[in-house]
RNA sequence: CGGGGAUUGGCGCAAUUGGCUAGCGUGCACGCUUUGGGAGCGUGAGGUUGCAGGUUCGAAUCCUGUAUCCCCGACCA
């Protein structure tokens, strides 16, 4: 008889996914509508996703700074796609110290602006070229709807700005953040992701062009994950920014934005997770390891002691010896938390110098010398980090259908859901109307797609290559 | 912003032709027995029923207003 402590993600994902973020201890509601807690079990998720980033960032020769909360309101409306792109979400300061402001002050949906009229005030020369530069914040974006970590009001992220000379520069940094972003998803939480560029439609706004990474979630919709855009000269010229040349001509720099959310942690969190709860990549996982002798075997807890001040230094691990808690109630407490690994020593174990080895992948066990410990242990984090990248890479090739008639565009749409695969003439007018009539967007025209001759899924006229749609998240 | 649902101990819920001291599960505290897949028994703490008005001898229940949250849509990282 298995009692029902959580919901069942195979019953209803998006409850399950609430009631899982809440009850492992991740993140809450906080008083504020939209709003959400990021509690330390999940913030130490969001820890390890900056320093893995952050280490390539730096190597990269980008610099980490810090840009105001508050953008003036003229800044974000210099650049007209920008503003009108961003308008109907921005949450604005009327009242400081209890005056009236003569100057209204957004706070940042996203910091291209203000960074950018600092950027002018630090460069004089191409000689101060190039300019890179990364954030660690938050930023707020008034949503109508929110679902923790996936869309909230408030919500953190990383934004890099660069500015560089010569438009070759420019792409290149470009295609390096957009490949940090795919490798932080392979890599690290074993996710897997389809890069390629933006619609016209779908393009940040004030992007020459944006490339993107799509993720596929369990339910069939698309996850944009992160977003690497071109913003070629458009800014500098918004901003009058310019510079002298080696020749003394005027030289607009070209630049890129790019940046990557906690919203990457709600779909680590629906991509692995099971009925039993959280399942998270031993490379992103808080604690990998968890040692639970079994409650009252004196002889066990004192091996299990032994074996925890014997592998804590190579592992993040931990020892769960309180008492008044069931074995029971342990392992299935550890397993909604996610700890990839288990070690469960009762005196039976402990008589023949061995543990139980659980894996919360697949949840199976074995027993294993104490001897041979950290090589299987070394080998099962191996095993279920690439595992689960393999399971997700599967789910999206499963669920990735290349189609050639609209009837069958909107089966799929109507049923399983999924990225489709399909010819598009490029108009803004078709890209509407699939959306309205079947709810899938244009997720992007996938890196490698290769020219193709076809039709338009919805108008019949020429396409050159297949894009990518889904119902977006 | 459109449609739906909800708000009662920490959490999940019950309690209407308006009526007794607002119940139950879980969680919490203490004690004893337990402890290999969410233990058992006992004792106990914890609620002016979202908020503001109104009707009434009497309101969780009826009326008016209001706030907040969740779900489904449209928008977005």
């Amino acid at each position: 008889m298995t009692k029902k402590f959580i919901k069942l993600k195979s019953e209803d994902l998006s409850e399950w996914y609430n009631d899982l973020v809440v009850k492992a201890e991740l993140a809450d509601y906080a008083p504020v509508k939209g709003c959400m807690v990021i509690r330390p079990y999940g913030y130490a998720i969001w820890e390890r996703i900056q320093s893995f980033m952050d280490k390539f960032i730096k190597e990269k020769g980008v610099q980490n700074a810090y840009f105001p909360l508050f953008i003036p309101e003229s800044f974000l409306k210099k650049e007209k796609e920008h503003v009108a792109g961003f308008a109907p979400e921005l949450a604005i300061v009327t009242i400081g110290g209890g005056q009236e402001l003569t100057e209204k002050l957004i706070v940042r949906p996203t910091s291209e602006t203000i960074m950018y009229e600092m950027y002018k005030k630090w460069t004089q020369s191409w000689r101060d070229l190039p300019v890179m530069m990364n954030q660690w914040c938050n930023v707020v974006r008034w949503e109508q709807r929110t679902y923790l970590f996936l869309r909230t009001t408030e919500f953190l992220w990383q934004e890099g700005h660069c500015a560089h000379a010569t438009d070759q520069e420019n792409q290149e940094m470009v295609q390096w953040a957009l490949n940090l972003y795919k490798k932080t998803y392979s890599d690290l939480l074993a996710m897997y992701g389809v890069t390629g560029i933006k619609s016209e439609t779908e393009k940040f706004g004030g992007a020459s062009k944006t490339y993107t990474i799509e993720v596929l979630m369990p339910n069939g919709k698309a996850l944009q994950a992160g977003t690497s855009h071109d913003l070629g000269q458009n800014f500098a010229k918004s901003f009058d920014w310019s510079l002298q040349d080696q020749n003394g001509d005027k030289l607009y720099p070209y630049q890129n934005s790019w940046g990557l959310s906690t919203r990457s942690i709600g779909g680590l969190i629906m991509v692995h997770g099971d009925d039993n709860g959280l399942v998270f990549p031993p490379q992103i996982a808080p604690t990998q390891l968890v040692i639970v002798p079994i409650p009252g075997h004196e002889k066990a807890i004192k091996l299990a002691n032994s074996i925890f001040d014997q592998l804590k230094s190579k592992y993040r691990s931990q020892i769960d010896d309180l008492a008044g808690e069931t074995a029971g109630f342990k392992f299935n407490k550890w397993e909604m938390k996610g700890v990839p690994i288990r070690l469960e020593i009762g005196d039976k174990e402990a008589d023949i110098d061995s543990a139980v080895v659980v894996r919360r992948d697949t949840l199976e066990k074995q027993t294993v010398k104490i001897a041979d410990l950290e090589k299987t242990i070394d080998q099962l984090l191996i095993d279920i980090q690439s595992n689960l990248l393999e399971k997700h890479q599967k789910f999206t090739q499963d669920n990735t259908f290349s189609v050639d008639s609209y009837d069958e565009f909107k089966k799929i749409m109507s049923t399983t859901r999924g990225f489709i695969s399909a010819h598009w003439c490029e108009s803004a007018d078709c890209e509407a109307k699939i959306k309205e009539e079947t709810k899938a967007t244009t997720r992007c025209l996938p890196d490698g797609q290769k020219d193709e001759a076809g039709v338009c899924i919805h108008c019949g006229q020429p396409s050159k290559h297949r894009w990518l749609f889904a119902q977006s998240y």
